[in-house]
DNA sequence: CGTACTGCTTAGGTCGGACCTAATCTTAGG
DNA sequence: CCTAAGATTAGGTCCGACCTAAGCAGTACG
């Protein structure tokens, strides 16, 4: 039977040639843009059939996103697991902490030249907005798991403030990257800018109100 | 000249077409599914040419969606344009509030028949969460532009938390009507849930912890 | 009041992504 | 060995997105 046997020749042939194909894949979407190549170029590319390279990313997005699965579980498993009596927040705020101390690229800064080709298609930037609802669903899914019937609204305002939260660090990461900010530099501004995220997060926001002085009408 | 005359019989005509077409759509939809209509089935059905339909609606979630534009922009202008000295946070509940007195079903209540129908279409699900971002989108750019520099996360978290209330607030909505629940009671519901998730956006929810007391692993 | 212009609509395409079926080949396990 | 499982292949269909050129119906202006 053997299905799923995690060192068998033919699980480890499988990945090479799903990893060829992704190495490949990016390789022609930074070259030319992701739009102008078709996943045929890909495949011929990469010497398989255009199936294979269907069966393995079912989406051609998929190409590119190939850690979708691993950002949308990761915040959601991180709470689920959270040690007896820390908050949902806390834990939140920790797992963004520890992946940013692993430098852990799904948190926005995969590189300049990543980002670049994501926000130069629209394709990309839907799918990747997809993969953060998907994370915020994860999360929610979990908190109301846990919460009471009666908490069911609250659970699910948390998540989505915590969501919220690090899509907004997450696009942070990349505008950062995008305005050729030094790698040293970003580690450190993450995690100034996440902690003042986090913080933000707990305050009271209910005062603001960024226009309270009058100024010429913008 | 006259590019737009306001009420010239070409731009009624127009309108009249768009309308046509996108009633044959909404029934076709409904009664059949989302993807297994195709527009060239749209177009027959409303008597005028492929290219037609796809002129009016751009996409095919257009057919469906056509008051995107409007969910979009509502909430930034209403933010955008709050009277001097109202918060950011008290002028999205009020806005909420009035869209709802006003029983504006861009909240969330288009009906059973058409949340059944977008539930059925993974298509549609991912363009509905799409005009919620550029929601949020729109939200996050008046903020940013009238915050100073220093207060730009601020910004985009308060949008992002608002937003995300909004979200959580339409699905909810959808969810209630899915139970089957009565539109008398529905007003009343949605009303209440409003208050409740705009007094948890302004509330201290560090302290969230939905699992403090010992239960058996969910 | 007729004519020229504008722009909505039409016809008939191309392209590429998603999906399908059946055949082929390779490995794992009996 | 030899068979079952499953990865890969070949060759196709379908349909949404997009294009160009032509047709046609209101509008504006002389």
């Amino acid at each position: 039977m053997e299905t799923t046997n995690p060192a068998g020749l033919r699980e480890r042939k499988k990945q090479q040639t799903r990893e060829e194909i992704s190495a490949v894949a990016t390789a022609l979407f930074s070259e030319r843009g992701f739009e102008q190549v078709t996943i045929a170029d890909v495949a011929a590319a990469a010497g398989v059939a255009k199936m294979t390279v269907t069966n393995h990313f079912p989406l051609k997005e998929d190409l590119v996103f190939d850690r979708a699965e691993h950002i949308i579980r990761g915040l959601a498993e991180a709470v689920a697991d959270r040690p007896a009596g820390e908050p949902v927040l806390a834990a939140a705020r920790r797992f963004h902490a520890e992946r940013l101390a692993a430098w852990d690229p799904t948190l926005g800064h995969l590189g300049a030249a990543f980002a670049r080709m994501v926000e130069a298609s629209p394709a990309l930037v839907a799918r990747e907005r997809q993969i953060q609802d998907l994370r915020e669903q994860a999360l929610a899914d979990v908190l109301v798991g846990q919460a009471r019937p009666e908490e069911e609204l609250t659970a699910r305002v948390v998540a989505a403030q915590i969501a919220g939260t690090y899509r907004v660090l997450y696009f942070t990461a990349r505008r950062m990257l995008l305005d050729g900010m030094a790698q040293a530099e970003l580690a450190d501004a993450l995690g100034r800018t996440a902690r003042r995220a986090f913080d933000l997060l707990a305050a009271d926001l209910s005062g603001f109100d960024p226009r309270p002085r009058l100024r010429s009408t913008a």
